[in-house]
DNA sequence: CCTATATCAGGTAAACTGAAATCA
DNA sequence: CTGATTTCAGTTTACCTGATATAG
């Protein structure tokens, strides 16, 4: 047995910082991803909503009326995906969807007056649950992470020109 | 139709932050996470490696070798699927999976001598792939987002004693 | 003709659950 | 008997691709 295949402790022929794995921004970005998109998912459901849901409301509150592959680009879901997502928004009564009279491939969606009483509602769960999942920051804290997370993500989204 | 369903333009009647989606922390982590997975996943891809078979390679020599329950929880790989990654690392002769002596439930994953050698190319590529998805940010604004990331991750991860 | 829109039918991969077999 | 370990089988969900029908 060399002294290499030896090795059945720690390996540091090449000077690496310790801790190496655990302070890996790509790992830390998804595992923290992971346990956010749980506390988010589950606050949402008890409120019968999934994050879709609010995404498009607030789309419709920040932009205004559009057709479905407008939401799309505010939004960030699929084209053949919004489908399902305006399907159980219309159930429940919370937005219109309207065929578009000047181009009748399109459809008009509209948030109604129960989609806008709905979303004010998300916006307080959703404040509380950040709360929650930003406990450990301050308020300044909190901000230098969304600078420094907005910079990042329009780095690597294409074509942000909305 | 009254003036409040007549609202075809934003609706600010709850005065809101604007841009209120674009900032939301949950957003911005699971949309940056969805480009930082495919950046490093396609890199890895590339080195015939996946991100899995770096954290069981990179938690050998951080931490020596160990069974496939205790890998699980260094890496964050459910046991259940640790099984199917080790079969991967194993016919690429990166690690050895020999049972343990002391207690034959067990078996003992050790890293090999081509298991080092492949981890210090897989670190450079790494090390590649986290420039190209940092690249907006200066050396300590790395560190800066890094310290966040960790103190939200730690206080959301349950059982933290190693 | 080519392009855009809405819709539908899938495919892949990650995270997770449950249960069986083995052994302490 | 309880509990830990490895393994296998399967679910759910997000993200993504491709095809079709319809209209500009």
């Amino acid at each position: 047995m060399t002294r290499a295949e030896a090795a059945d402790v720690p390996d540091d022929s090449v000077p690496q910082t310790p801790e190496r794995l655990r302070r890996l921004p790509s790992r830390l970005l998804s595992q923290l991803t992971t346990r956010s998109d749980r506390l988010i998912n589950e606050g949402l459901a008890r409120a019968d909503a999934r994050k879709w849901h609010y995404a498009v409301l607030a789309s419709l509150r920040e932009y205004g009326p559009g057709s479905q592959a407008a939401l799309s680009g505010r939004t960030g879901i699929y084209r053949s995906d919004m489908v399902g997502v305006l399907n159980e928004l219309t159930e429940r009564g919370l937005v219109e969807r309207a065929p578009d009279p000047d181009d009748r491939r399109r459809n008009t969606i509209t948030i109604s007056r129960r989609g806008r009483h709905r979303l004010r509602r998300l916006d307080k769960v959703l404040d509380e649950l950040h709360d929650e999942l930003l406990a450990p920051l301050n308020p300044a804290e909190r901000d230098q992470l969304v600078g420094l997370l907005t910079r990042l993500l329009d780095h690597h989204t294409p074509g942000r020109t909305r």
